[in-house]
DNA sequence: GGGTATTTGTCCGTATGTATT
DNA sequence: AAATACATACGGACAAATACC
């Protein structure tokens, strides 16, 4: 008698869920049906749905119904090789789409957003340069096979614009990228970068291009690459936002196998 | 018109939180004070709060009220050295506490918990043994000041232990470590290691050990350690989980400065 | 395109339970 | 013990999205 009714319902559905009897894309009976099942008000069995959407078990649609979540095949991203794009395990789950199968992932990138800001605190601190000084960012959406995969800025001191690495400032892509130009304009060379890994919940911006539920269930890995010359001055700062219910990151350290082994990731 | 009243509400609220008008520990008006500021009903008001509540912006305190969130100071861990120990920036929080200023934190491990197992299919694929074959787990739960921090299992084929590594069962800590330990008796030596950094919803276990909230707001960095010998043969499997909502972690590559600059991690 | 049935979303009012002060 | 504040649960009404004819 200690748990509230809405949460042994819930219960109730998670434990058919985990247990197989509801598969998952399968649609669960509706909240009048419910209702009457379990003899509790329709505003009670909606609770329990509530408290089963937070944890990612169903999604309910508008008109539609409630359905049990599919899991969505993972992008990889090994943090450690350079340059950072996701391995793809497993197949995508096209029982939606039509003879799709064999084909491969399309990543694609927008072309660059180019802007002159002063640098914000967080920015200027990861940068080591003063707050508010002028600083160049260079802004990309990215898909893989259509599906929003990354948003991604990074940061320049403008100095570097004035020393002579004018494209920095031109929007479109750098086709030899930018480290590479940085180089040969200004014989800046990357010897090592840092990684900063934060979960937060998303922003209004980002819940909108991922395509998240509004309600903050699910959350934002924020990566933030601060980029090192020679000299150990920080010469990029590059911060990407992926979202945590489909990216997965790998480090390396030392002697380890080429890949990781098995086609197929993810929990048990 | 578009947005629904609660959300609108919610709306409001969060740019008196984000604003600063609200500050963090700070006291929101009561749900009746508010539903007749707004002229809603009382659930109206309470979607609104839960929405907050999911957004991560307040908490609610059942007999004292609704309170924006104190954000927590972060345990950062660097994955690319080891041991792997969070470094700490910043200070405690101790606003509700007596005078600690200028302490140490303090890092806690439980006893291992030792047991031996069958792997399932998950440590198997990453330890690349047969499922169902006989592993050593040993578990470990940690804290930081008394703050939950962690919880850490690592797995061991059972077969180190019948070559003679026979103090891997035994409960209680191995105090030169497990991997001298399975060097000086096995010749076994890790030459480098793989993290595979996930995120996904905490389970009922973790909920309650990490005094997370039940709605499943807040996930788990699941980080699974997997170290290699000579050979590039799996020797262990560590997985172990952190609470999103206090730790970061930071790999680096190449050439980088010895710490973090500045004191202060965290959002701006 | 239009109309209708179905299903979830929003909003209200009310009553009672539970935790805290 | 009493007051306060959030939590649970009910029932009802209408809106909005979707699917189907």
């Amino acid at each position: 008698m200690a748990n509230p009714m809405y949460r042994q319902i819930a219960e109730h559905l998670r434990e058919q869920i985990e247990g197989g009897e509801l598969e998952p894309g399968q649609q669960l009976r509706t909240e009048i049906e419910l209702r009457e099942h379990y003899g509790a008000s329709r505003n009670t069995i909606r609770d329990a749905i509530k408290l089963l959407t937070a944890l990612g078990l169903v999604e309910t649609k508008p008109g539609q119904g409630t359905f049990v979540v599919r899991k969505m095949e993972p992008y990889v991203t090994t943090l450690t090789g350079s340059p950072k794009v996701p391995t793809l395990y497993g197949e995508v789950d096209d029982s939606a789409a039509g003879h799709t199968e064999g084909r491969e992932r399309l990543l694609y990138s927008t072309d660059p957003q180019v802007e002159i800001q002063k640098a914000p605190a967080s920015v200027a601190r990861l940068l080591e340069i003063d707050e508010g000084s002028q600083i160049v960012s260079r802004h990309q959406k990215r898909y893989i096979d259509g599906t929003p995969w990354s948003m991604q800025t990074s940061f320049y001191p403008m100095g570097f614009v004035l020393k002579g690495a004018d494209r920095l400032i031109q929007a479109g892509d750098i086709s030899i990228g930018t480290m590479r130009y940085l180089e040969q304009t200004l014989g800046l060379k990357q010897v090592g970068y840092r990684d900063w890994i934060t979960v937060r919940t998303a922003d209004a911006t980002e819940t909108t291009f991922f395509n998240l539920p509004l309600d903050g269930r699910v959350g934002v890995f924020e990566v933030f690459m601060t980029a090192y010359d020679r000299t150990k001055t920080p010469m990029r700062l590059t911060a990407t936002v992926y979202p945590t219910d489909r990216n997965q990151f790998i480090v390396n350290v030392g002697d380890v196998p080429e890949s990781v082994n098995g086609s197929e990731l993810g929990p048990a």
